[in-house]
RNA sequence: GGGAUCGUAGUCUAGCUUGGUAUGAUACUAGUCUGGGGGACUAGUGGUCGCAGGUUCAAAUCCUGCCGGUCCCA
């Protein structure tokens, strides 16, 4: 493997695909496993995942959700409860039909989600309006056969996920509790990966079967291509009166009650690859990095490696009192130079480099990855860096939200609307309300509604392809 | 769902048309010199040529099926 082959061997700019799934192997966030579809979660990776893991249920347990954990096997006979639920999952579901050699009676499928299953428990466990409102996130797999166009953390036939299911007395308090999780979503995503989102609804067309309406937060990638980040179902009733999920009010009256169900999966490590990446390969916001700040020591024999190595531990301790995640590379075999790239490559924050001649000057060198500026800082000043690092932070998400604002467009005319649909982006479109319209756009154009924000109501337009009365402005894009 | 394309050491690759037991680089190991942006030299290690069948005296090479990667179109 040569100088060029061990970084990013393509520019962002003309390979996004191949650039991404560069990004993803040679940072080892994950490498494909020997089944179609399923990839493996390296530590680099997973660390990134439980960094996400940790702040949700910090921000779960304050809305008063704890978690649990459910079985992957639902018997075919649970499933098919919720009609329409079962015919969306049907074609991707995985079965299992043996126990070794014995064939079973009742298929078992591997869960494409666990609202069935859930549900079933739920029933069991709520009697009275004093059980309500119940409220359990589990983190799990969910499994969904992708048997083309497989891409590391986008598209898998496994993923990691959280999946929330909560119940309540009222619709209102239901529906509270939808816009409050897609909060979290919304700042969770915002303030750890510096990823800019549009929250909003689905369309009818969009949303997840079984629910009566879905929220969402969505985000486009610097290639143009929408991503759905994560959504938040108002379920109403739908699940509530097949599974028999019934509570006796106060009045000893007895109601079904009222449900939602939520989820974000890895691909939120997928999104955070895309936005902040460049032709170095991964960008790490701080917040989720496993290694904050690395250091690279530089020396040039036994005397240099006396006068450095101190001032070298001497800084990694004050920084790791301070919380940070600090690593030496004192790997003797690879020069300096090949060290930067090295970690350039896996993203990491901030990389300080003491040597020699920063003894002589007490001060240390440090680089920024996002913005690849190189700075000194003084012996004294070295407290500054966990600042640096909340302003870093802070610049990934304001060049994250100008890079996005770029790409998103404000359209009304449609044949405009056709010519520039090639090229990507987030299309605010009029539009009338009908799916007639929402399917001839899309099979035209391939882009979909991806999602109606939150105050984009507007009767006041033509819709952009019959010319009658607008409802909304949603966002029109093709996506993942 | 339809089509294309690829698979040889950790990685990239030559060889395949015209069958004769695999080429080079890099990585890895050891040592010496090096070290502030992907270092140099020397000596080594590493391969059921994706898997399974078939044709043949002989298969990385030809044929069939499967597995896996990538891309394009619906």
């Amino acid at each position: 493997m040569g100088k060029e082959d061990v970084g990013i061997t393509v520019s962002k700019n003309d390979d996004f695909s191949e650039w991404y799934t560069q990004v993803v192997l040679k940072a080892k966030l994950a490498d494909y496993a020997p089944v179609k579809g399923l990839i493996v979660l390296r530590p680099d990776g997973y660390s990134i995942w439980e960094s996400l893991k940790n702040t949700f249920d910090k921000k779960f347990a304050k809305n008063g959700i704890r978690n649990g954990f459910l079985p992957i096997l639902i018997p075919e006979s649970l499933l098919g409860k919720e009609k329409k639920h079962f015919e969306g999952f049907n074609p991707e579901v995985f079965w299992v039909t043996h126990s070794g050699t014995n064939k079973l009676g009742d298929r078992l499928a591997l869960r494409p989600t666990s609202e069935t299953l859930a549900y079933t428990m739920y029933a069991k466990w709520i009697q009275s309006w004093r059980d309500l409102p119940l409220k359990i996130n589990f983190w799990n797999t969910a499994l969904r056969a992708e048997i083309k166009a497989t891409k590391p953390f986008l598209r898998t036939s496994e993923f990691l996920w959280q999946e929330g299911h909560t119940v309540h007395a009222t619709q209102e308090e239901a529906e509270k509790e939808v816009m409050e999780i897609l909060e979290i979503y919304k700042h969770t995503v915002e303030d750890e990966l510096a990823i800019p989102v549009t929250t909003g609804k689905k369309s009818e067309k969009e949303k997840f079967v079984g629910a009566v309406h879905t929220t969402t937060m969505e985000s486009i990638m610097p290639d143009g291509k929408a991503l759905q980040m994560g959504t938040s179902h108002f379920l109403g009733q739908n699940f509530s009166k097949p599974f028999e999920v019934k509570f006796a009010d106060k009045d000893n009256v007895e109601h079904f009650a009222w449900q939602t169900s939520w989820g974000v999966s890895w691909r939120l490590i997928g999104a955070m690859i895309m936005v902040h990446g460049d032709d170095k390969g991964l960008v790490l916001p701080p917040k989720v990095a496993p290694i904050q700040v690395v250091i690279v020591p530089i020396y040039k024999n036994d005397e240099g490696k006396d006068k450095v190595l101190p001032k070298v531990n001497e800084i990694k301790e004050n920084l790791e009192s301070k919380d940070i995640r600090v690593h030496v590379d004192d790997r003797s075999e690879l020069s300096p130079g090949y060290k930067f790239n090295d970690w350039e490559l896996k993203g990491v924050p901030i990389r300080i480099e003491i040597g020699p001649k920063d003894i002589e000057k007490q001060s240390i060198v440090i680089a920024k990855r996002y913005n690849l500026e190189k700075s000194s800082l003084g012996f004294t000043e070295v407290e500054k860096i966990s600042v640096i690092l909340d302003e870093i932070q802070v610049n990934m998400l304001k060049n994250a939200k100008e890079q996005a604002k770029t790409i998103t467009i404000d359209i009304s005319d449609y044949q405009e609307f056709k010519s520039k649909i090639d090229k990507g982006g987030f299309f605010n479109a009029p539009w009338c309300g009908k799916i007639e319209c929402e399917d001839k756009i899309k099979e035209e154009t391939g882009a979909e509604i991806r999602v109606i924000p939150f105050g984009s109501e507007n009767e006041n337009q033509k819709c952009i392809f019959c010319q009658q009365k607008s409802v909304s402005v949603p966002i029109f894009a093709r996506g993942y």
